[in-house]
DNA sequence: TGACTCCAACCGACCAGTTGGTATGTTTAC
DNA sequence: GTAAACATACCAACTGGTCGGTTGGAGTCA
C-alpha cells in the first residue's frame, strides 16, 4: 500500500499529483464518473504508477479525503483574521473567509469530500469514514474558537460550539450545492450571509458576560 | 422522445416505474455509479422498455428531476400545517414538517436533485437546468408563505422572501450531507434546529407591525 | 572513485467484465 | 389493423485492475 518513508523526506511527486488531479476531476465531475485513466492523464503520470501507488480506485478516494483535511488546515492558520484577539472576531472573520471563496468557476471552490459522501456513502464505507473525518477534523477546529468565544459572550440561547460548527459546515455545504444548481456562486454567498447574520445574532455583539 | 399523450390519461406504467426506480437507486449510489441495467432491475421492466420511454441515460435524469418536483409539491398541500392563518406558522410548521422527515435511512430522506447535481453540474447541462427548476419551484413555492410573514411582522433585518426561501433549501441540502457523513439523521437535524431558531429570532414572535 | 546490487518508482500493453445504446422482434390496447 | 408498449439478443467502447518489464538513485565494498 502506502511506502514507509520518513515524514522528512520529500513527499512522492507521482503520488501527490495524483491527489491533486483527483482533487479537481472528482469536483468536477463526481467520483464515479471520473476514470482511473482520467485522473492519471490529469496527473501526467501513467496508469502503473497509480496502481503502484494506491491499492485500488477506492483506496485513492480515502487517500485523497486525507490529504484535503491537510489542505485545508492552512485556512486556520495563515489569513489575517487568524490572529484576532477576541475568539468571535475569529470565529467571524472565517465566515467572512469563506464567504469570500465563494468566487470564480464552481467546481473551484467546492468541497471535494462533500461531492464524494453524496455518491459513495452508502457505496463505500472505507470512503465515507475518510470523508467523515474530514469534516469532523474542521468542525472540531472551527469549535475551539466558537467555545472561546461562547465562553467569553452572553448567549440566551441553546448553543454548543461543536453543534454550531457543524451548522457552519452544513451552510457551506448547502451553499455549494446551490452554487451548482445554478452554476454560479451568487446564491451561494447569500447563504452564507444569513449564516453570519444568525451567528451576529446568537452572540448578541457587545454583551460579554 | 416522450409519447405525446392526454394529461387526462393514466399514466404509462414502465415510465412511472422508472422514474420511482431511479428516485431511490441514484439516491443511494449517485447518478453515474447508477447503470441503466439497474434502474430497469429495480423498476422491473425490460431495457427495451427504458429506451422506449427515454432517449437516453440524461433524459431520464432530467425527466426524473422533473418527477421530482411532481413529488415534493404534496408538500405544500396535505399536511396540517399548511391549513394555518398565519404565514409564520405554516413557514415554521414546515420547517418542523422537513425536522420531522430527517429520519430513518439516509438514503430514504435525501434529495435526489441535489445528490444528481454533486455529478451532472458540469457535465449534463439538460441535468442542471432540470435540477435548477426542481429545487427554484420549492423555493418560489416556500418564498410565497415567507413573503406574507415578512408583510404581516416586524423584522428590522435584511431578509427577502426568496433568499430566506433558498437559504432554508441550503441548510436543508447541507444537512442532508452531514447526515451522509454519519450515517445517521441525528445531526441533520441539529442544523434544522439551528434554521429554526434564526427563523424565529428573524421574526421576533408576537410584534406584529 | 567506480563497478555492483537492490528496490521503490514508474511504464504501458493487455484482460475480463460492464457500460450505454441498438436492432429486431413480439405483445397489447383501441 | 395499426401503432404504441414492451422484450431479448447483441455490440463497440470503456472500466478497473494486472503483469512483466525498465529506470534511476541510494547503499556497499574494493
Amino acid at each position: 500500500m502506502t511506502p514507509i518513508r520518513p515524514l522528512s523526506a520529500p513527499p512522492i511527486s507521482a503520488r501527490i499529483k495524483l491527489l491533486d488531479a483527483a482533487h479537481q476531476v472528482v469536483r468536477r465531475k463526481g467520483y464515479a464518473a471520473t476514470s482511473v485513466d482520467e485522473i492519471c492523464a490529469a496527473a501526467g503520470v501513467s496508469k502503473g504508477a497509480f496502481f503502484h501507488h494506491f491499492a485500488s480506485k477506492e483506496a485513492l478516494g480515502v487517500a485523497a479525503a486525507e490529504q484535503w483535511t491537510n489542505r485545508a488546515a492552512p485556512m486556520f492558520e495563515f489569513p489575517p483574521h487568524t490572529k484576532l484577539a477576541d475568539p468571535l472576531d475569529r470565529f467571524l472573520g472565517h465566515i467572512d473567509f469563506r464567504f469570500a471563496m465563494l468566487e470564480g468557476p464552481v467546481a473551484d471552490f467546492t468541497c471535494f469530500v462533500g461531492t464524494m459522501l453524496q455518491e459513495s456513502f452508502a457505496t463505500s464505507d472505507p470512503i465515507r469514514v475518510a470523508c467523515d473525518a474530514s469534516i469532523s477534523a474542521y468542525c472540531e477546529r472551527l469549535a475551539v474558537d466558537i467555545q472561546q468565544a461562547l465562553d467569553l459572550y452572553d448567549t440566551t440561547h441553546a448553543v454548543t460550539a461543536l453543534g454550531l460548527a457543524r451548522h457552519t459546515q452544513a451552510v457551506l455545504q448547502g451553499a455549494f450545492i446551490m452554487a451548482k444548481a445554478k452554476n454560479d456562486p451568487e446564491i451561494a454567498r447569500d447563504s452564507v450571509a444569513h449564516l453570519k447574520q444568525y451567528i451576529e445574532m446568537l452572540f448578541k455583539r457587545g454583551e460579554t458576560k
